[in-house]
DNA sequence: CGGGTTTTTCAGACTATTTTCAGAAATAGC
DNA sequence: GCTATTTCTGAAAATAGTCTGAAAAACCCG
């Protein structure tokens, strides 16, 4: 899960970070409106946290702007006093939720599970392929009697793979959905989870593989020989 | 997802070749009116980005004649001001949208995104002809039963041939199209890829054949001795 | 602080693709 | 029919992309 932080306080944003980082889910902070909702439009993430008073766009107009383009991401607005007013311009703008500050970690953390669980259909509580199972919630794979437990990212790789089965997912989303858009990572990282995972499949006995699609990316298939 | 850039200004173009590379998205970039038109014709862009300013034939003038050959493409006007009239006068001639230089890479990625979307939605997942049929989505051709897959160059070859089923394609586009235009392949790189094809073609059985038309290039064709 | 796990990095092996080459084959023009 | 030109195509070489083991680094937990 990838969460998009938009708060211009830093101490906050920071905060929130780290709540986010808690739960293992990935995360990025921008610091204004602007910058906000060019991270939002590029659909990496599951849910964004939207303070509404930012310099540059305000968050009213940043969710505004992202339902003009269609883009239908999970928005969590934040404001500091409980307006009903804003309440109203918010939803009407097109967030999903709205949340006053202060707020407890908890309650932060239950509205974005809520809000991606809304958002994501029925949340599945596994993938499944073929054989294979892997569970959302214990982050193992399984298939027939054996299972095995994933890193983070291994989980995340084969989660993507997962959630597009036979389709071929190019390396270039796996790396910025999986490592993040402005991380370092090249190529090569993903290949070294794709081998892992193969192990990891090969070990298990799956009928299912990994194929490669050169010079784009992978995908998840059926029997091989 | 294909995009036909035409501006004279080969700095802009360039510029806009690498925002639309970024996405991985197909770019081709013409630099007048009249080449704009010709490629814009050719069907096989899913938007086109089009200076209005341009030598031999102008921005308006090459989505009105683009309209009145019932050709529908999605078109993005860019212009340098933001000149009402110019605006009425773009949408007139049957323009889709409009943007006014200087523009943000997000920006014209959301218009161009919003463009294609707003177009019916129906992108291409496979071409056929006669018996055969290209998956664009698993680079893999298949005719009856058999199926191969297709490497990175032959694919392109194959994807233009069947965009254009019957037509000459002269050798000289295939070259620039596939290898870039400034590139130093020669035309027997073309003809061994079409060799290539031509192997693959014979080895499913196809009905479907590739003809060479002396000098010129070569086309799809159905029926052969 | 350890000890275990996960993640990154690196380099060499490996592979598919792409290019190159050269002679054979085909075609057009005379 | 003969020649010049163009195209075809098999094979080999070159290149670019990928795989993977191993080791180092970072991280996490108590």
């Amino acid at each position: 899960m990838r969460v998009l932080i938009v708060e211009d306080e830093r101490r906050l944003a920071d905060a929130l970070c780290q709540i986010m980082q808690s739960q293992k889910y990935g995360v990025d902070a921008v610091y204004d409106g602007q910058d906000g909702f060019d991270y939002a439009m590029s659909g990496q993430y599951d849910v964004v946290v939207l303070d509404v008073m930012l310099p540059g766009k305000n968050g009213f107009e940043v969710v505004r702007a992202l339902r003009a383009q269609n883009n239908a991401v999970p928005v969590l607005l934040l404001t500091a006093r409980e307006e009903i007013s804003d309440k109203v311009t918010g939803l009407d703008c097109g967030a999903d939720d709205y949340m006053t500050k202060p707020f407890s970690p908890e309650e932060l953390l239950a509205r974005v599970r809520a809000l991606s669980r809304r958002q994501g259909e029925v949340q599945l509580e596994e993938l499944r392929f073929e054989d294979l199972c892997l569970s959302l919630s214990t982050r193992s794979l399984s298939c027939r009697e054996k299972s095995v437990t994933l890193g983070f990212k291994e989980f995340e790789v084969l989660r993507i793979l997962l959630s597009n089965p036979k389709m071929i997912v190019p390396k270039e989303d796996l790396l910025t959905k999986v490592w993040g858009v402005d991380s370092d990572a090249e190529d090569n990282n993903v290949e070294a989870y794709i081998s892992f995972l193969r192990k990891k499949l090969t070990y298990l006995g799956s009928c299912a593989g990994i194929g490669t699609v050169r010079k784009v990316g992978y995908r998840l298939e059926s029997a091989q020989p």
